[in-house]
RNA sequence: CGGGGCGUAGCGCAGCAUGGCAGCGCACCUGCCUUGGGCGCAGGGGGUCGGCGGUUCAAAUCCGCCCGCCCCGACCA
């Protein structure tokens, strides 16, 4: 492969728009360019890594029994209106009419055409357990494309479902699936950790999320140092608090706080510390109005509110909401008096003394007793877990790391073949609705998450399995011998099943490694007169200061023998 | 959708408060030179100043509307 033939524009400057180190290297080594917000073209660079990282994902889903399969992107409304998801899938569903002016969506998911296919196709408990996937263009429109293709409206997604006869084989099937994700996170070569996940309305608690362990991730993750627990901060339960306890020490009294609308404000005003106010967040679930509480210096965790309260959709009030439900203004929201569903975190039962809002302009209320003053508030786990709270498992301690989620496997159950009406025969002859799992892939995420994951201040560090090649050859002369000799190499690595890319541009040698390092290529062999002159090419690795003259005879072997070992997969 | 910001050459930006030749760096083209980490010199091409409308002798600059993008919050592979 010619860089001349190809198309890698690379560039020195940074673009604007790019606020991510992935997404900076991305444009600038010329892998992506941007069509439309969150719309990219993968150029031929990185489409390769893009190929790599999906040929891995294939294999090892051939590998763990499930079978490829590719269903349609643009699919049909009454699928989804049976499945009640044209309702409440919401704005990310991207909807429109044909000619004849019926509904369609473009695909973000294919539960619904699976589902309809299985249903048509599984009559009897002898058609399972089946495992189905493909890799396939999804498109959620998103409210807030960013970070490249980290978040990006259209993107490339494994996802694959399974079918089984019960819960007990279904579990199976998930395990199975677990082991196969670990298998490909574990040859593509990144830092990940697997976290238990929210399961929404789903329930259950099998459900994992595979996380590339990275700065820039948008996902919380907390994990024990003593066990094995490790999960995603929406999820993390706190455990309920040992000991008795207090009693009150005083009775709720009302007090002037001109101006403090905020805890800290609170906190300063009264010379209280943020941990004895209790915030009041009024939300609505499906449009009715709820009030939270959790201490001053917790976060209300919504998912756990939202499963709590058993609501669709969970939203903050707008301001003018709080004003209509509680009465007040925003800032000086309270628990006492309110008309509606109160939940308090399990923790406020231990403070003997709260600071809350009065629902009253410039006003809160102090002395405040939870189980004292408010009986009917329903005390659960609804706050973030923070530093310091013992791990809900074995007691120890809890650190915090962020993640880019670039996998999630969890159990259906029958929530779509219920909805779809997809069952089977039992041996007895019974219908039973069949058990389903999904289990996703971010294919396009993970080119993102690797980049964030391995760089320097000269680009991309790829790990040799998804690199774009595997091996840039670098003549310094583009005639001569060197030309020749850099010819002949890239000739024989090809034939040796070593992807490599010959730079025979008519530039400087310090642009071709600029350009080299820039796009992450693991392994160059960098071809001169005075090496020549001795009959060896320089050999240089990208990540490590390793530089050796290998013997022209050798170099060829020499690269792949390491690309084996590496674990690349050649195209 | 709410809050903040931006739109001038392919990329990064200046010019705009106070209207008067559309500029700089990188990239690109030509020639010379150079050739082991984005070299040097000389010459050159490239713009409906996001769009539409208005004010004015005159608009990138002032006014209005629209469009697009980026950043902060709710969604998720």
């Amino acid at each position: 492969m010619r860089f001349s033939q190809t198309l890698i524009p690379t560039m020195k400057e940074t673009p604007s728009e790019a606020e991510v180190i992935s997404h900076q290297l991305m444009l600038r080594a010329g892998f992506i360019r941007k069509l439309a917000a969150g719309i990219y073209t993968w150029l031929p660079m990185g489409l390769r890594v893009l190929r790599k990282v999906e040929r891995i994902v294939r294999n090892e889903m051939d590998r763990a029994g499930a079978r490829e399969l590719l269903m349609p992107g643009v699919q049909p409304a009454d699928l989804w209106q049976e499945s009640g998801r044209w309702e409440h899938y919401g704005r990310e569903l991207l909807r429109f009419k044909d000619r004849h002016d019926h509904d369609f969506c473009l695909a973000p998911t294919h539960e619904e055409v699976i589902t309809d296919l299985v249903r048509h196709e599984i009559r009897s408990y002898r058609d399972m357990p089946l495992n189905l996937y493909q890799i396939q263009t999804k498109f959620r429109d998103e409210i807030r494309p960013r970070f490249g293709v980290m978040r990006a409206r259209e993107f490339l997604m494994k996802d694959a479902y399974s079918f089984d006869v019960d819960e007990e084989t279904s579990a199976t099937s998930y395990r199975t699936m677990y082991a196969a994700y670990k298998a490909v996170f574990d040859r593509l070569g990144l830092r990940y950790s697997v976290v238990e996940a929210d399961s929404g309305a789903i329930g259950g608690s099998f459900s994992h999320e595979f996380m590339v362990l990275a700065e820039t991730g948008e996902d919380d993750i907390a994990s024990c140092g003593s066990c094995d627990f490790a999960a995603n901060v929406e999820k993390a339960p706190v455990a309920p608090r040992q000991g008795q306890a207090p009693a009150p020490v005083a009775q709720v009294t009302e007090v002037a706080t001109p101006g403090a609308h905020t805890v800290e404000q609170v906190a300063a005003f009264l010379k209280v510390a943020p941990a004895d106010i209790a915030k009041t967040m009024i939300y609505l679930a499906d449009g009715q109005p709820v009030a939270a509480m959790v201490r001053g210096d917790r976060e209300v965790n919504e998912v756990k509110l939202k499963n709590m309260t058993g609501a669709a959709e969970l939203v903050l009030a707008s301001p003018a909401a709080i004003v209509e439900t509680t009465g007040g203004p925003v800032g000086f929201s309270g628990p006492l008096g309110l008309n509606m569903p109160v939940y308090a975190d399990q923790e406020l039962a231990f403070s003997a003394a709260l600071v809350v809002g009065a629902n009253k302009k410039d006003t809160h209320l102090t002395g405040l007793h939870i189980t004292r003053d408010l009986p009917q508030a329903r005390q659960a786990d609804l706050r973030n877990a923070a530093l310091g709270d013992p791990c809900p498992r074995c007691g120890g301690e809890i650190s915090f790391a962020r993640g880019i989620e670039v996998g999630h496997v969890f159990r259906l159950g029958t929530k779509y073949s219920d909805a779809l009406g997809a069952t089977y025969l039992d041996a007895e002859g019974q219908a039973k609705p069949i058990v389903m799992g999904c289990y996703g892939i971010g294919v396009s995420r993970i080119v993102a998450a690797a980049i964030e994951q391995g760089h320097d201040e000269n680009g991309i560090i790829f790990p040799l399995a998804i690199a774009p090649v595997t091996v840039a050859v670098l003549p310094m002369a583009v005639d001569g011998e060197v030309w020749e000799t850099a010819k002949r190499l890239h000739d024989e690595l090809w034939e040796a099943g070593v992807d490599a890319l010959l730079d025979d541009r008519d530039l400087r040698p310090g642009v071709k490694f600029k350009d080299s390092d820039l796009m992450g290529t693991p392994l160059k062999l960098v071809v001169g007169k005075k090496g020549l002159a001795e009959g060896k090419v320089e050999f240089k690795l990208r990540n490590g200061g390793q530089v050796e003259m290998l013997p022209l005879a050798e170099a060829v072997e020499h690269v792949r023998r390491l690309a084996r070992e590496g674990g690349a997969q050649f195209i």
